[in-house]
DNA sequence: CATTCCATGATTGTATCCAATCCGTGGGCT
DNA sequence: AGCCCACGGATTGGATACAATCATGGAATG
């Protein structure tokens, strides 16, 4: 039997997805009536979900006025990502050390998922491929509440991100990008290792800035 | 008239309050039905409240078990402490530079207010105001989502915090603190502030720990 | 005696209903 | 015309009712 999920759990996942890829649009209101009727749920786990992602900051609240969908102005799309720097650096200065040889035998295999999906041009599949290649390198620092933090902040630029994997010059960057930092990995170079993640968020803060600047 | 708030932000406070009282304890399982009830209000806002704790590292949940109040282990707490760290530190890094003369002068009224709890003896109004002192610090960053999670790192050990405010030795302790951390705010100068403010979590993180240990 | 199974009560999950609030609109007044 | 207020539709806030799930304990079985 598959899994039992509940609704809320169910409701939650959709959300997310439709805010990254812009079904919801940043701003908009959502309208729980007719959200829940699409989703074929009522209110009570819909408002629980919403819940949940105003305390990631994907969508604010006003009582009796109802959530929005986040709208960045570009001062917290800066402190967004000064966040991601500071909380990223430590999960690696605390994780590099600790990577096992099987951990990085792992590495290796995502990079390989990575690769496999950036040559389909399935711009989702490269998307959650890439987040798992560097969240599997956040979770050696073993801080469980640190990666969420993290994840958090990726989250919160998902509506903007758009379709930077789908050109295909954008791929290769990428594929680079973590032929380096995979280097810098094995040889347990946390310094080398920071300063490539670094360089990885400077892309992502370009895509993201222009996407804002647009709207 | 009073502010009109909806159940739902009173819930919240409340069971916040009931939290770090330690009326609410550690690993205890949250009775939606009998907890509502002596709130007063039924289980839909009382559960919209946990959905928010939740996402706080407040409370634990389980589907179809319900929701329970965070025990922290050991590793937890080193990890919400170090966390604590590296975001104070940002804090203070961007904040301290920017403080005005005025910004300077309302914190001295926090200390005295601070000053004169502490004679009082009252430790709730004492927790309170160092609160409010540490915050209008961190506020001084112009960073709101670094200071909220900050202050969801504070949260999250208030069910441990106990009574430490409630010895004289420990009040005079804080307020030589405060005032050192003035003076080096005064100067801008921005690492003694660090500095401080990591003796203050050393303090805090000895109390807390103390606190696990015994349960 | 240990183990599995099921019945049962306790608790959570969700749908539905009604009340409270907000917001736009239009009529009346100056 | 411009302003104010009352009203009505749209939407959210919360209470209640019921369904789904879980945990407990005791009976049946080996």
């Amino acid at each position: 039997m598959s899994e039992s999920i509940t609704a809320q759990e169910g409701v939650l996942r959709e959300l997310r997805l439709q805010i990254a890829s812009g079904k919801l649009k940043p701003g908009q209101q959502v309208i729980q009536d007719s959200l829940a009727a699409s989703l074929g749920v009522s209110r009570v786990p819909l408002r629980e979900a919403l819940k949940v992602l105003e305390g990631e900051g994907q969508v604010t609240y006003h009582p009796h006025r109802g959530y929005f969908v986040a709208d960045l102005s570009v001062a917290d799309l800066v402190e967004v990502y000064r966040i991601r720097s500071i909380l990223e650096d430590e999960a690696l200065r605390v994780g590099v050390p600790l990577l096992t040889d099987d951990d990085i035998e792992y590495l290796e295999d995502i990079l390989v998922d990575v690769e496999a999906a950036a040559k389909t041009g399935n711009v989702t599949a490269v998307t959650a491929a890439n987040r798992r290649f560097h969240f599997a390198i956040f979770e050696a620092s073993n801080m469980p509440r640190l990666v969420r933090m993290i994840r958090n902040q990726w989250d919160a630029t998902d509506a903007y991100r758009g379709v930077y994997f789908a050109t295909s010059a954008n791929l290769t960057h990428m594929n680079t990008e973590h032929r380096h930092m995979i280097s810098a990995l094995i040889a347990r170079d946390v310094e080398t290792a920071i300063a490539q993640q670094a360089a990885h968020r400077e892309n992502s803060v370009n895509v993201v800035s222009q996407a804002i600047n647009k709207s």
